[in-house]
DNA sequence: TGTACATCAGTGAACGCGCGTTCACTGATGTAC
DNA sequence: TGTACATCAGTGAACGCGCGTTCACTGATGTAC
């Protein structure tokens, strides 16, 4: 995935002459739009961006986009796995990367909510990017299955950090406490996202993160 | 408040003959629209509703909106604004319907969490309806003022029913430990409403409502 | 390896619809006498 | 209290713009020989 990124230079070097490019072109002008609309919808919500920003800033032309994807649905859809695949391999990254669950649960609250997270808006956590429009989207949706299997993984990985004594009963406790502390992340961050820059802001996520670090 | 709503009757009555209707009409209209723009505003997002919607609904033609208001941003205020009086004065009353601290928390919580929330789009807390709306809309607006005043002072009501010592220092500690509380609450049904129908969603609820059980 | 041609990725303009906003018009209300 | 008229709340159609989607066209790519 990482590498993706770095062939930016050769990418816009290929794009100088048009049309028909190559097949591997094509792919990878698909894979740009896609982190491109990844990028922007988190920053933004879907609702908000139109196929001629995303295709703009992918180095496109708008008609040029159903070349690739069926409908904008279909591109939100892909956007949506791609944020959730993101913050997943992030989430699993910072759990291996510590020994101690005690120590991997703090790095994951750390991370969520640090105050640099109000301003980088294109690293949003899909799950707080994407849940006004969910709530409102047709359940039965592609996109509403997306958004709920990564939630669910985000969530487990979360859950493998939570101390548990290893029996049955624990085990549902560990979950238990898993899902209210990850929801008491998301509404910090939510809260101090909508806040912007009022001083309840900082304090908020101060506030959660103190909480959290009680329970430790 | 409460005896608008019963003026429905008579309203629709008095709005059978059209056009130039009294002023007492005209105030009723305005109200009425208002009242219509709050309900719908909260339940699918301010974007997601047209102005002809709100009017249809409101019993009017679409064309005689701007007699009453200035711009869609100017309804999406006004209903703001009513959304958060509403929920305020609902939380305030339980407040003083409870003598013990605890117990008006309780009260707060269990409203807040109920399950029965999840569908009653109309009764969504304003803080949770707005909150992607207000990520991204600009922070020197109007409707974004409204909505920090309106999230500020339901985090008041609710840390007036933490407890405290009475110290200056525990009157701080008091503060946090509500701001965590309230972005729990926040979160788990933000996380509860975006899930929909799955049996998640109650999950959620259902350990937030336990955990903060835990706390008091 | 070189040539001839079909393919098809991307262009750029147009289409169609939805929605916020405007406006000429209507006729009951409210006022002046 | 009754009449004459100006006001103005609401109507319904139209305007203008934005945006998702479509399409005829272009010309380099990729293939067949």
């Amino acid at each position: 995935m990482a590498d993706l990124y770095m062939m930016d230079e050769l990418y816009f070097l290929s794009l100088m002459t048009m049309p028909r490019v190559s097949r591997a072109q094509t792919e990878l002008n698909r894979i740009k739009i896609t982190q491109t609309a990844t990028r922007l919808f988190r920053e933004r919500g879907i609702h908000n961006i139109t196929l001629a920003e995303v295709m703009k800033e992918s180095g496109l032309t708008h008609g040029g986009f159903y070349g690739h994807f069926q409908s904008k649905d279909a591109l939100a859809n892909e956007a949506c796995t791609q944020a959730f695949e993101q913050s997943k391999i992030a989430w699993r990254e910072m759990v291996a990367a510590h020994v101690e669950k005690p120590d991997a649960r703090k790095a994951i609250i750390d991370h969520y909510l640090a105050p640099s997270k109000l301003d980088q808006d294109d690293d949003t956590c899909p799950v707080i990017a994407f849940s006004g429009e969910m709530a409102r989207e047709d359940e039965q949706s592609a996109i509403h299955q997306t958004y709920l299997q990564g939630m669910n993984a985000l969530i487990d990985t979360y859950a493998s950090t939570v101390k548990n004594g290893g029996t049955a009963e624990s085990l549902k406790a560990q979950r238990q406490t898993a899902l209210a502390e990850y929801a008491l992340m998301v509404g910090a961050m939510t809260l101090a996202r909508a806040a912007g820059q009022a001083p309840i802001s900082e304090e908020i996520l101060q506030a959660a993160k103190d909480f959290l670090d009680e329970k430790s």
